[in-house]
DNA sequence: CAAAACTACGTAGTTGGCTACATATATCCA
DNA sequence: TGGATATATGTAGCCAACTACGTAGTTTTG
């Protein structure tokens, strides 16, 4: 048994981290095993395309919850792979429009079935008597009522 | 609503590192707040030799779930501000052995009411109808049983 | 309708973790 | 007992997120 475990709460995020970090990096070996080229921090980027078709960068990182300059270093791998293309906003001009370019449709094709066994045995390990989604979806909520700094304040009195 | 929060459960490594993050940058601000020149990421390692006393570098590393060189680099930034501070094992000299020093240990105490705080801060945001802390626990057991590549090629059959 | 404010995108540089590799000491076993 | 193996530490360099800042186009407003 090491500290961190016990001391629980103060460490979350430390958790939190080593837990995200050991499923991406199973995530990359079960699409590494199935043949395909494709990297898990890339899911969000090729899934949000996939419903919504086209977006603009800033909508994409919206979408995905990353900082912009994050999505465009996405954005510029999966390029890159020719994955996904994107044009100049005739209307807006600021604006750089991106869909997914044949390959890319090709690609999610391919992944649906791969995606489909992740997401069971993902339920297996995470659906258990507290599940882990709901956890982090009920923490979120509580957090945008009132942040971690608020309440500490508040707490403090 | 947006479409991670949609997809959920593939995306679940990129939500918990967000979480993750959020908590961190707060705590950095709760730190700051009370004047406290504190890293929420230093905890782990403070804390660890708080109840420990002496420990070797590895030792530490295993104890906070880091890899050692990630420990070496925080440890000397923990050397640097003079809360930590080293000597060589005579017993077996490959061996190098950390302790708090007296600053080290003051902090300590001045971060006790802090540390309270942040605990029922935290136990605000992570313990709902699913407990967060409960749900890593219990999908880090799942993993330890069996890891989400193995789950998903038995899956896959 | 021009100046100010805002928005979209991009680049540069930081951060905090990691793996791979190197070296020194300790332990084990033929 | 000395050569092979294992362990402890350290360095170098990677990676994937971030913030801060700059530029260009759009919208608002006095």
């Amino acid at each position: 048994m090491n500290i961190i475990d016990e001391i629980g709460i103060l460490a979350i995020s430390t958790r939190l981290q080593r837990l995200s970090e050991q499923l991406r990096k199973d995530g990359a070996q079960i699409y590494a095993y199935n043949n395909i080229d494709f990297e898990p921090k890339w899911f969000p980027v090729i899934y949000t395309l996939h419903v919504k078709e086209m977006l603009s960068v800033v909508e994409i990182a919206n979408e995905i919850g990353y900082s912009h300059p994050s999505t465009i270093s996405l954005l510029k791998e999966l390029e890159k792979q020719k994955i996904i293309s994107s044009k100049k906003d005739k209307l807006d001009e600021r604006k750089r429009l991106i869909i997914l370019t044949a390959k890319g449709k090709e690609l999610v094709v391919k992944m649906q079935p791969v995606w489909e066994v992740m997401s069971k045995a993902l339920n297996e390990i995470t659906n258990t008597q507290n599940n882990l989604l709901k956890a982090i979806e009920e923490a979120e909520e509580n957090l945008t009522r009132q942040g971690f700094f608020q309440r500490a304040l508040e707490l403090k009195g």
